[in-house]
DNA sequence: CTTGACCGTATACTATAGTACACGGTTTAT
DNA sequence: ATAAACCGTGTACTATAGTATACGGTCAAG
């Protein structure tokens, strides 16, 4: 039995591009566990899930890098967990700043549209006076 | 009395350089109140001001094209508030889901931390268990 | 045993978001 | 009046995250 997949079965697997799949495995997100004598890469069956993970780290905002480095916290380090646990209270910390911000933003759109849900001409729309400034307004 | 200003005194006034000042305006994201007939761009005193925003929304992880529509929402369409209105709530959801999606990671990254909290190998780090799967490990 | 699907390497091209640099004209301060 | 500082245009280069394409070798079904 094969234990193995070839990149064009990780690539469908994961719902991806072949050359995604490459790509990622030149940034080191993913590597193929061994290889034929003449060369194809052979993979894991969980290869698929793992760029899954990916994705879904990028959907929510994280770089190719950031993800490598959520990645690498698991083969990094054989020494013990501290350093580990380190990396992922940075990151957990990053990602709960990112929220602040993301939240900080929702408020200020969300006050925009509720003060704007009355207004029915340009000239009032506080959305527009608040965003603006530049451009056809003429605030000294 | 200078009621407008050169273009570095935009870049100075924002924080950035001559080039993103530039570029923001090939984008649309700003543009030059006048110019001189020489061809130098006068800009308005807000300027420095609104590229704080574009940063600031940036920052966020608003792409450029995303701050241009937030932008836009203030000039375009002087018909009515009401498609204002609705880019801004869209917008809006935008911001929500991305939220949820962090949140999402947030917690997960947190049960790991907190389960990883008394480990000292790396064997049995939670966190390891949780994002290997490929490298290193043999897991079926 | 040949065709087509698949694989590897390599390169180029896309978009996003800048940054840097060269060239030449302008303004300004000394 | 001359040099420094500034401005505009244009081009090229960076990194990120892919996508596409060409060239050639390999594997597997008919």
């Amino acid at each position: 039995m094969s234990a193995t997949i070839t990149v064009g079965k990780v690539a469908k697997g994961a719902g991806v591009g072949i050359q995604t799949v490459r790509y990622y495995e030149r940034r080191g997100l993913i590597s193929a566990k061994a290889q034929t004598e003449k060369g194809y890469r052979l993979y894991k069956p969980e290869t698929p899930d793992r760029i899954r993970f990916i994705k879904n780290a990028q959907a929510i905002g994280f770089t190719l890098k950031e993800i490598g480095g959520l990645l690498r916290l698991s083969v990094k380090n054989p020494s013990n967990c501290a350093r580990v646990l380190k990396k992922a209270e940075s990151k957990l910390s990053d990602i709960q700043a990112r929220i602040v911000g993301l939240k900080s933003l929702e408020k200020v759109l969300k006050g925009l549209v509720k003060s704007c849900q009355g207004n029915r001409t340009t000239e009032d729309c506080p959305v527009l006076n608040c965003l603006s400034g530049q451009n056809s307004g003429d605030s000294p």
